[in-house]
DNA sequence: AGTGTTATGATAGACGGGTTCTTTTGTCTA
DNA sequence: TAGACAAAAGAACCCGTCTATCATAACACT
């Protein structure tokens, strides 16, 4: 099969030696124009761009890429790409990348179905990358049937650390030490715990810190309840607790989402927030979507988490080759949803 | 410099020709073993697929795309990767891309600065793509400067139509008359307008339908207020509203998160929704972080949008080299922010 | 005239995968 | 045992960019 027009004819990209056709030049004179090496007269260089300029050249990025052995871009591999910790992931990731000068290589496993490491590396291995970012918050990573790719930097996004791979996380175990904390400041005692789905590992870490919190002061944690992160969930798991639990003075929801449906659910349910419950979230997402956002909450650096993330994948960023586990901790916004507990 | 270990040294990649030497065979054979072609002895096959996992063999993406003249990649260039608009519309393309086995070549431009077709075409161009698109919901297209790279596909987001290449766009301005159209089933017709920032686009749409639909009953449109799409710039337009328009019967915001800031603003101001005032906006986007959604909106296809783009942009997929200008129609949900005004 | 500088061309090779053509090897049959 | 034929494997080359030599001019300066 003719696999493309062989020469002038055609579509085929134009190339040097097109233009130094075009321009009555040898090619490594335009080489010499295209990378702008000095020697050449300056009227020939002006031939040359004018070449350039009719035909159309772009140099090819295929062949650049054989040559020199590189690619300037990083492979991103996520489930949703929708999913806000996946979304503040990549606007790091982005913004890191384009001061490298680097693209993003975007590859969206399937949304529904799970995904292995194996798979999310096999894919990404065919693609053009100098390294490669997995994103793995929706399961626990199945590290026994992993093999990194040799020579290109990796690094997954889970709470597991890898001997031999660098890990990344917002400190999904921490942001609930510091958020019980402040409740235990202000007097809280019984917190109740709204989390996400039960499979997801970001909602196990943090209902663990919840958890580990409560029973580090010898308080007993009452059964946690599960959403599903939207504020429908929130508010269907708040208007259950403002029900049947007079005793609660605090509930911790483990996203924001969750959170101001829960607000909306004690309020209905005639409670004051904060004055008789104080509620608490995680991620600071609130702001564009609620006006006066109350609520206290954790914020991730996610910027940061993207550049750290970046740094790590790709090898001349510096930082590559170390293994290293990092836990981007979460700091703490207190604002006006949390309070002394009514006497 | 020595640019790359040349040989079996260092960390070089490894080729089909370590594989071969490794085996005892020619090079070619293994590019058979890896093709699947047939004419290979069954035992030899083993040899070099032994080869291979113990070497650790990936075919290189460089070399291939420079035979094979295809990236299978579509180039995306946006401003900002967390826009509702972009994030919805990179979902849509990423599905669509993974249907037809390409990846997505993301680039996102700054933030902040405009940047002009002119300028993402020639990021692009340096990138394995396939085809590309640009997304200029933020302003203006300057096609003037513009000329599309001959060869591969491209398509741009945005409402401004172009003889020689695809546009596509959600109807920013269509969405406005099905709003409209619903207010003034109900008998309203004193419709205030909160808008995003004047320099958008997006924004200048919106607002021009409202006011040729408004203009279309002969009703003078009085003065549409400027928000900058937070929920926050839609309270302070709301109470605004409230106390200085007591003849406004609806409000019509350019976005939910306005939108749902202006219904908070209205009832602190002790007015109920949609009792004194009816209130819509536009994007369905409120679900996951507002407990009982109840905003009456236009929510667009961004699933079909992104298909839609995609196949325009990457010529397997068939829609290519037609150019055209696509509006994807918006839907009105009707939900309880709206009824029949006080009379 | 001799020396150096600058501009350019010619040629080749490296990079990795894949195609086409050719050669070798092996098996079967007359 | 020679001839026919198929299977197996190798040799050569292409894709486009960049670099590394080397050769060859033209021109300027001493």
């Amino acid at each position: 099969m003719a696999r493309r027009p062989s020469n002038d004819t055609g579509t085929r990209p134009v190339s040097m030696a097109d233009v130094a056709r075009a321009a009555g030049v040898s090619q490594q004179t335009v080489s010499r124009v295209a990378n702008g090496l000095p020697n050449v007269n300056e009227q020939t260089r002006q031939r040359v761009q004018a070449a350039m300029q009719k035909l159309g050249f772009r140099p090819s990025y295929a062949g650049r890429s054989l040559r020199d052995g590189r690619y300037h871009s990083v492979g991103l591999c996520v489930n949703d790409v929708t999913k806000f910790g996946n979304l503040s992931m990549i606007d790091g990731i982005a913004s890191a990348a384009r001061e490298h000068h680097c693209a993003i290589t975007l590859v969206e496993m399937s949304k529904t179905e799970e995904f292995s490491l194996a798979e999310a590396t096999r894919r990404m291995a065919a693609l053009p990358v100098d390294g490669i970012i997995i994103g793995m918050s929706r399961m626990a990573p199945d590290f026994e049937t992993f093999d990194p790719l040799p020579g290109i930097g990796t690094v997954i996004v889970t709470m597991y650390a890898h001997p031999r791979v660098t890990t990344v996380d917002s400190d999904h175990y921490g942001c609930s030490l510091l958020l019980m904390d402040h409740l235990f400041e202000l007097g809280h005692e019984q917190i109740r715990y709204i989390g996400g789905p039960s499979f997801s590992v970001d909602e196990q870490f943090r209902r663990a810190g919840w958890q580990d919190a409560l029973e580090r002061k010898h308080i007993e944690p009452v059964e946690p309840l599960e959403g599903d992160w939207s504020a429908n969930s929130g508010y269907e798991a708040g208007r259950y607790l403002a029900e049947h639990d007079r005793t609660m003075t605090a509930i911790y929801a483990a996203n924001d989402q969750m959170a101001n449906g829960a607000i909306a659910a004690l309020r209905d349910s005639g409670l004051r927030v904060p004055e008789d419950v104080s509620v608490v979230g995680v991620d600071d997402s609130l702001d564009d979507f609620v006006a006066h956002n109350e609520l206290t909450t954790v914020r991730f650096d996610l910027h940061q988490r993207g550049r750290e993330v970046f740094e790590h994948a790709v090898p001349e960023a510096g930082t590559a080759g170390k293994t290293v586990a990092i836990r981007i901790p979460g700091q703490l916004i207190i604002r006006h949803s949390t309070a002394i507990p009514r006497a």
